[in-house]
Parts: C-alpha cells; sequence; structure tokens
DNA sequence: AATTTTTTTTAGCTTTGTCTAAAAATATTT
DNA sequence: AAATATTTTTAGACAAAGCTAAAAAAAATT
C-alpha cells in the first residue's frame, strides 16, 4: 500500500462516506463536504484517476475502486481506533475526539496502528458507535454490540438478551432494563469489568460482568466520520 | 502560541538541537541536518525571521529568538512524550521509536499532549534518556535520574545511592551494583512496583520499590531527537 | 594584498494543492 | 425544442517548499 498526502487521503475518505447513501459521488456534494471549490476537486480526481483510486469520466460523477476503498478503510481504521484511544486512554469526551483524531488519521505507519489496536484490546467500535475495520480492512455492518463492548458515555438502546433464564430475568427487571431501553455506560471498573450504567437521566447503577456479557445493544447511525 | 507547518517545525528543531553545541548555527550546517540544499535553508530562515523565530542577518549564521526556542521545546516535548507512549504502552523497542514520533510530533494539539503527558504519568525522560519538557516549557538538564524512572531497556550507568545504612549496602553488595555498574531495566510490576534489572548480559533479577528508589542511575548522552 | 576556495544568497524553475473567472456540458423549464 | 439555469471543467494565477545554476560575500591560502 502507498502512501498519500493528508489530501489525497481527506479526498478518499468524503467520497467513502458520501458514497454509502447514493452509488456516485458528486463534483459539488464533494466540494461541499471538503468547503473546497467544484474546480480543486476536478483537479484532484484527475490525480486519483491517474492513480487508479476512482473511476472518473468528465460529468459522469465518480466513485472509488477497489483499490481506493481498500485505502479508504485504512484511513478509517486509523481514525476510529485514535478516537477510541483518546475516549477510553485518555479521557476525552466522545464529542471532542472526532477533530483530534482528523490529524491523527493521517500518521500512516501500519506497525503504530495494528499495536496501537492490540493494545486497545481490538475495540470493535468506535466512541460515536461506528465500526473499526480491522488489519486486513474488513468492517462489521451489524450495529448490534455487546454491552462489554459499548464505550464509556454512547448512547445505545438495548436490543437483546441473549441468556433467557429466570435468574437474569429477575435482575433485569429489578434493573429496570427492558428491550429498547436507552442507556449509556458510565464509567467501567478494570478490577472486575464491572460497569456503571445510566438509563435516561435517572442515577447510576452498577452491572456486573456476567450481567453485562448477556446484554446486546444498537447504537445510533453516524456517518460523519 | 500560532501554528506552524511541519517544515517550519522540523527547521526550528534542527536548530535548536544545532544550537546547543556552537552558539549560532550556519546554512550548511543545517541543510545537512535536514537533507536539503543551502538554498533552501536561507528561503526558511527569510520566513522564520519574518515570524521572528529566529535571528537572522545575511551571511551571519541564525539562532532561535527565545520564541523560537519556546516553539523547538514544544516539539521536543510531543516527540518524547510519543516516544514514551510507543516505548511503555505499545512494547516498541528504544531503536523503533524515533521514526514513528517524527511523524507524531507534527499533531499539534496542546490538550491531546497534556492528557497524554497525564496518561503517562508526567514521565521526565524518554526511551532514550533524553529530558521530556513540561508543559510549561521547562526541562531538566540533570541526567541524573533515580531508577524508578528508568524507562524500560535503557542502558544506565549507577551514579549514586542516597541512602548509605548498611542495610542497603548489604543488599547492593548481594546484587552486585556498585556506582559505575551498567544496568537496564528490563521490566516492571505495576502491582508492587518491583523491576526486573539485568547487568551487561547476565540474567536480570528483581528489585523492589524500596530499592530502587534509592538508586540514581545516569543515561548516555544522545542528541538526535 | 591578491588569489583561490568555500559558503551563502539570489534568481528563476517545479510540484502540490488551492483559487477565480470563463467556457463547456448537462439539466430543467417553459 | 428552445431558452435558461445549473453543474462541471478548463485556463490561468498563487503560495508553499523544494530544486539548480549563477552571483556575491566571506574565509582561507599563497
Amino acid at each position: 500500500m502507498l502512501n498519500y498526502s493528508t489530501s489525497e487521503e481527506n479526498h478518499i475518505k468524503a467520497i467513502f462516506h458520501l458514497q454509502k447513501q447514493d452509488g456516485t459521488v458528486t463534483t459539488n456534494e464533494l466540494a461541499h463536504e471538503l468547503r473546497t471549490r467544484p474546480a480543486s476537486i476536478t483537479d484532484m480526481m484527475k490525480k486519483l484517476k491517474a492513480k487508479k483510486l476512482v473511476n472518473y469520466q468528465p460529468y459522469q460523477g465518480f466513485r472509488l475502486t477497489s483499490e481506493g476503498s481498500k485505502v479508504a478503510l485504512g484511513i478509517i481504521r486509523r481514525h476510529r481506533l485514535w478516537e477510541y484511544f483518546l475516549a477510553e486512554k485518555l479521557k476525552f469526551t466522545w464529542d471532542e475526539v472526532h477533530e483530534v483524531a482528523e490529524d491523527l488519521e493521517h500518521v500512516s505507519n501500519k506497525k503504530l496502528i495494528d499495536k496501537l489496536d492490540e493494545y486497545l484490546g481490538f475495540p470493535r467500535i468506535d466512541p460515536h458507535g461506528d465500526p473499526i475495520p480491522d488489519a486486513n480492512g474488513k468492517i462489521e455492518t451489524a450495529r448490534k454490540i455487546c454491552l462489554t463492548e459499548l464505550p464509556v458515555n454512547i448512547p445505545a438502546a438495548v436490543s437483546n438478551v441473549s441468556d433467557q433464564s429466570s435468574g437474569i430475568l429477575e435482575l433485569l427487571e429489578h434493573k429496570k432494563i427492558t428491550i429498547g431501553v436507552k442507556l449509556e455506560v458510565k464509567k467501567r471498573f478494570e478490577f472486575d469489568d464491572s460497569m456503571e450504567v445510566r438509563i435516561g437521566r435517572q442515577p447510576a447503577f452498577t452491572i456486573s460482568k456476567q450481567l453485562a456479557e448477556n446484554i446486546f445493544v444498537k447504537t445510533p447511525e453516524h456517518g460523519n466520520d
């Protein structure tokens, strides 16, 4: 995998995100997204086409080639791992991490990122609830994750409970956890993997590792990172 | 503190390091250090002079202004904190960290760096044994540090022992630790702050927190970071 | 002190990534 | 389908950061 400039990477990433909705991205859309001018986009598209990262015919819009998508997933992987690091380790709040990760994502040293991934315990979801591509660029589409994997301060909705024994249901009822309830993990304790959980604006309460392992949640769709 | 380009930062940092030896830095020295051409250095010096970061009169060499030194210390702080992070947390070896930190150091977000510093426990020495400037740009000149502060895998020489009781001397003799002995910390255990220490190529042995607190070491001078 | 060598600067060119203004292509209205 | 509006591309300019080659200044030699 070759190396690309910060500007090239930002264009590739933006196309990747805009592509999702429609099939193809237009010059104006991209110019608006990147706060740049349509003429600049045309220039950059010519360049990315020459590098075989986008398919582009004048006036026809563009989309990433499979190579371009690979590059995009690499950038997104870096971005989201740094976001996770910032939130989980450096205690940034979830709304602060994006901006800082915008800079860190352009440091593209494979060993750095793979070691960071390992250090963080191979997280699958970033602090905005978006999935993190793995070292091969594979990305989970399903948004359902175990409560044990939900980063702190991310709103999520309970989608199902794996264990259906009466024991767990009693506990769930007592804690007022039902399908569809919206909650956030406020804090995690390394010592026993227990966690503080808050439902809405009510006071937070503790959940054991054993219970959390059986609760699955869905995080809201985002998009802009 | 304003923001400077990667190229500007690299020039400022190089001047800071070269200044140490002599009082003033020449065009050729800097061109050689940065693997660039003398003409390019002249161009950049004009620019940095306009920004009041260097004092420069044509043909007279240059040195950083006090503002320039502040900027340099900020860059060095970022570089060395990332080096520490890479070695201590991501388990890079000490000879791998410099290259990666060269990129990371240019992400200049004050909050990021201050939080990273805090997360790392405000380390004072980087994995090469060089002192890390604090948030105000203050940097220790003394190279003598306590063994408790010596990063892992950094060769250092025992320079003195603070406690002179017979109890500690007995222990030191048993462990064959004398002034001038060269050693490295191989591993630290969070649980009781004990550490594995190795002298030369001999098998490593354990030292308690209490003992380490009384041993002071000097790390070798480096320079190129 | 004059000459030669070395260092530094100037002048002008290149690439990257942006811009504006004008031209061309495509879309939308009437 | 013609006219109008919008989108996209082209053409040409500019700033940043580098380069080479030539000129100028400083240092070293004879």
